[in-house]
DNA sequence: TTATATACATAAAATATTTATGTATTTTTG
DNA sequence: CAAAAATACATAAATATTTTATGTATATAA
C-alpha cells in the first residue's frame, strides 16, 4: 500500500467507504478504483485486500455474491445492514483521527 | 493509542513532529503532550513509545541525553541532523497520505 | 504467441502495537 | 501518616495488519 506506514490501519475504512458509495464492488475493482483515484500513488496489495474482505464477510459486515463473467469469477461485496452502521462508525473514527492529527500538526501557538 | 486502528503507523511521525517543535523532550513528556493536545483522545502507550524511541536512536535519527531530576532519570531526546532530514520526509509522507485520503473521502484537511 | 490484464487465493515473514508486567521515586490525598 | 496516584523508565508475549512471495486460471492486447 505505498512505502508509507501511515496507510496501515486505513484499509478497512477505505473498503467500507468505497462500498458505501458504489453499492457493490469486487476485489480487483477496488484495487483499480483506489489506484485511479490516487493517480497510482496508493496501490492496495492483493495479499492485504483479500484477507480483509474475508474478515469483513465473516464478521457480517459484508455479504458476497459470486458471479461468472466471461468464464471468470467475480465476488461482488456489498454492505449488510450491520455494515452500514459499521461504516458510519469508521467514518467517525476517521474524522476523529483527522481532528487529532490536525491539532498535533497545526498547533496553535501557546504561551510556553 | 486509542481503539482506532488508524493511528497505527503514525507514531514515528508524531514523535518527530513534536521534537521538531520542542527541541528536546523525554518520553513521559511526549505522552503527556499528546494527551493534552488531543484532550485525552489519543494516549500513546509506553509499550509502543519506548521501543519506538530506542529504534529512532539506533537509526541515528534521535540522540539522547540522560538527566537526573529529583533522583529520577529523564532521557531527553532531540533530532540529529539526519533526524531533521527524516522529519521533512515524514511530513511529506503525511501530506501525501492526507491528499490521497482526501480524494478517497473528501474531508477538508490541510497541514498548513 | 507471448505478455499483460483480469480475478481470485493463501502462507511465511516482517512490522507495529497492545497488553501485561516490572522497578523505583515523588507527590497528592484520605 | 499511610495509601494511592503520578512520574519515569523498561521489556516481553501476544495480537493484528501488511508485505512479499507464490499459486491457479482465463481473456485480451501486442
Amino acid at each position: 500500500m505505498s512505502n508509507s506506514r501511515l496507510y496501515k490501519g486505513s484499509l478497512t475504512t477505505i473498503i467500507l467507504k468505497l462500498l458505501s458509495e458504489h453499492n457493490k464492488m469486487y476485489g480487483y475493482e477496488i484495487t483499480q478504483k483506489v489506484k485511479l483515484l490516487t493517480n497510482g500513488e496508493l496501490a492496495i496489495t492483493e495479499g492485504a485486500l483479500y484477507p480483509a474482505l474475508h474478515k469483513l464477510e465473516a464478521e457480517g459486515i459484508l455479504e458476497v455474491e459470486v458471479i461468472r463473467v466471461d468464464n471468470r469469477l467475480r465476488k461482488y461485496y456489498k454492505l449488510t445492514e450491520k455494515g452500514t452502521i459499521e461504516t458510519t462508525a469508521k467514518l467517525a473514527e476517521l474524522a476523529a483521527y483527522i481532528k487529532n492529527m490536525q491539532v498535533l500538526f497545526n498547533p496553535k501557538f501557546s504561551i510556553e
